[in-house]
RNA sequence: UGGGGAGUCGCCAAGCUGGUUAAGGCAGCGGAUUUUGAUUCCGCCAUACGAGGGUUCGAAUCCUUCCUCCCCAG
């Protein structure tokens, strides 16, 4: 079948178009551009990956297209990840990501090429089960994606392959440098999906004011000055800029809370402070990629962000879109905007948005 | 103004009955890990101990003067 492979000029998208070939489907690259704010920037790469994606599909011997989704993303994902942080909260953007972009935008143009299915170089496997599908973390649990796919839908889902799912990180480079793809080497690629890695604080600032107010502790004594509530997360501990304080335990300072109303950064001492540590949660904007939600009172796992070993829940509430996840043993750094994310062994479900 | 106490890295804070290279923590900086933001891990971070004189083979550690804080008197 006719199989468009997303192709970011990285090891795994070029492994996944190398197997799809393998697979003796028909394969087209096409090389996705989506962020055009800071073309001449330093931490731009796009130029680079392009021309490592290019590369590699020349040794598959392979055709690869270039399209833009800049103005989507900026629209559907960026617009998001600004009025959230905005609003307070941490948001993944790569979560949103997916769901819009790569997984739809891409996905539908892919369709309109003649493609029967997509595939990417994502970690998470689809697994075919009596008229469904289901989303399964990756093999390499060390490399699993499949918290960024929790949103997808069963339709989108049913139109994926992700040939190195099945495989080690390892085995992807192995096969890459038997292969003659001269990125087996490259570095994983890090920081906002297509934006790159960059000084976070200073790309936020591009788009949001500083708002300096008050740093304080649980009982509000003052302990010094922020730069706007937009600038920290839940759980942070660098770049607060508080050190020593007599009288207290010379352990290291976090943010615990953010209070809007009046701009207050609630920070906390110790690494295990109980104002830390939740064993409920609430989320919204559920999104199941198993097709349905869980019956109210089941007990699965869950993340509370990505790469976070999964802890046991039980699902408390279920509602139209909307979610509470009770834990016996409670969560750090439980942070509103980031997604909670439940699986039934190796099988994700979906989740939503914490608040 | 008398009496007492204290001044060690941006912030806490060891050392202060003198002895080669001035603990540690926090903050900061750099790196590793990481397709979010965080977390975590590793490395770096005072030729200098308020200032000036002494004593001594040798002083942050003893003496002295000055400066600056704090407390109690007034």
């Amino acid at each position: 079948m006719k199989v468009v492979v997303g192709m970011s000029g990285g090891v795994d998208s070029s492994v996944a178009a190398l197997l799809a070939k393998r697979a003796g489907h028909e394969v087209v690259g096409i090389f996705m551009k989506n962020w055009g704010e800071d073309d001449t920037d330093e931490y731009c790469s796009t130029r680079a990956d392009l021309v490592d994606a290019a590369a590699a599909a020349d040794v598959l011997g392979i055709d690869l297209e270039a399209v833009n989704f800049s103005a989507e993303y900026k629209e559907r994902v960026f617009a998001e990840f600004l009025r959230e942080y905005a609003a307070g909260r941490t948001p993944n953007p790569d979560v949103l990501c997916n769901a819009e972009i790569k997984f739809r935008a891409f996905l539908d143009h892919a369709m309109r090429l003649g493609a029967e299915k997509i595939a990417t170089g994502h970690y998470a496997r689809v697994r075919e089960v009596k008229g469904h599908v289901e989303l399964l973390r990756g093999l390499d649990g060390s490399k699993d994606q499949s918290y960024f796919l929790h949103r997808l839908t069963q339709e989108q889902l049913s139109r994926v392959m992700f040939p190195v799912g099945e495989l080690k990180k390892t085995e992807v480079r192995r096969i890459a440098l038997e292969a003659g793809l001269p990125n087996h080497a490259k570095k994983d690629s890090t920081g906002i999906c297509f934006i790159g890695e960059r000084p976070f604080r200073e790309f936020l600032n591009r788009y949001l004011p500083k708002v300096p107010g008050l740093i304080v502790d649980e009982k509000n004594n003052r302990l010094g000055e922020h730069i706007g509530l937009a600038f920290y997360t839940i759980g942070q501990r660098k770049g607060i800029g508080i050190g020593g304080k007599s009288g207290s335990a010379g352990d290291a300072w976090y943010v615990a809370d953010k209070r809007l109303d009046t701009n207050e950064l609630v920070v906390v001492q110790g690494h295990d402070h109980p104002r830390l540590m939740k064993k409920t949660l609430a989320a919204v904007d559920t999104s199941w990629v198993a097709g349905a939600a869980p019956a109210a009172g089941s007990t699965h796992t869950a993340k509370t962000r990505y790469r976070q070993v999964d802890a046991p829940c039980t699902l408390t509430r279920v509602l139209e879109s909307e979610i509470r996840v009770d834990f016996p043993s409670p969560q750090w750094a439980v942070t509103p905007g980031q997604s909670v994310v439940l699986y039934d062994g190796e099988v994700c479900l979906g989740g939503g948005v914490i608040t």
